[in-house]
DNA sequence: CATCTATTAATAATTGTTCTCTTTTTATTT
DNA sequence: AAATAAAAAGAGAACAATTATTAATAGATG
């Protein structure tokens, strides 16, 4: 079996456990977001779908996206460009958006120190909140933009 | 002359110098968000002006905050809930986010250590991307929304 | 004082997202 | 394998935040 099927029946595997129903059309938000680097809004998914769903609407995409997040399944974005991006990738991990274009690229392997237990208690000791997560954002400009 | 008035006379001098026109609604608005710790919305400032200056339209207070970004003088905050928080405090300092109610604080005197000029050399060289600034938030449940 | 330009206020238009309703599909039980 | 109940998809209207357009107004400039 490939490791990519493989990586699917674990997706039905995670929806069926929560009384999800797995649909092609779920499958197939999944996958481009798990297929993808870029953190495609809603937008962006509905169009690489197209061809091969000409009958998907985007009211499924915005339901399904809610779905996934909601299961655990994959992370919001929000860099304020006025729409929202989804990252398949849920570990917590900072990313950088480029303020011409709009584009998102995560930051991978860099010392980011912050976000461990101490610094959570902390916050929450002088905040009074409980704190469930976080998201590290750095804005400027990407290389295709400069030239 | 009292702190107050001290404080506005800068802001008309830093307008000036940037040929931007000093007028009683960007005044006024800059003034909400001077004195207020809630990091408002548009709307929210739209409301609070309102007693005082019934004729002011939202589209000001929209134009007014744009052109108080583009000065500096004021920065955006943008959680996720749909709407733009802005906030007088232009320095770089996290803020914490209620996923129940929306309210915004600020975080002080927490020790953030990234962000230095080292880290930020680190992200230029693995990614390409010149950065220019950067937001970190966090989410959790306020202290009103635990009750 | 007259003119020129920037700003306001009102309104229309746009965009991303959500809602409602009907039809279809899925998972389950015979 | 067919029947069934529940959930999901699809279509389009509705919505809310924001932006763009326009005409009127105010301030600055010569």
């Amino acid at each position: 079996m490939l490791k990519e099927e493989l990586k699917m029946k674990n997706i039905e595997q995670v929806l069926r456990s929560k009384k999800i129903k797995v649909t092609p059309q779920r499958m197939a938000v999944y996958s481009v977001l798990k297929n993808s680097t870029n953190h495609p809004n809603v937008d962006m998914i509905y169009k690489k779908l197209k061809p091969e769903y000409p009958a998907m609407s985007l009211a499924t995409i915005y339901k399904t996206v809610e779905v996934l997040k909601q299961v655990g399944l994959i992370q919001e974005l929000n860099t304020g460009e006025g729409s929202i991006r989804y990252d398949a990738n849920t570990s917590n991990h900072p990313h950088i958006a480029c303020i011409e274009c709009g584009r998102v690229d995560d930051i991978h392997d860099v010392n980011i120190p912050p976000c461990g237990g101490e610094l959570k208690t902390e916050i929450e000791e002088k905040t009074g909140y409980t704190v469930q997560k976080q998201q590290l954002y750095f804005f400027g400009i990407c290389p295709d933009c400069h030239k």
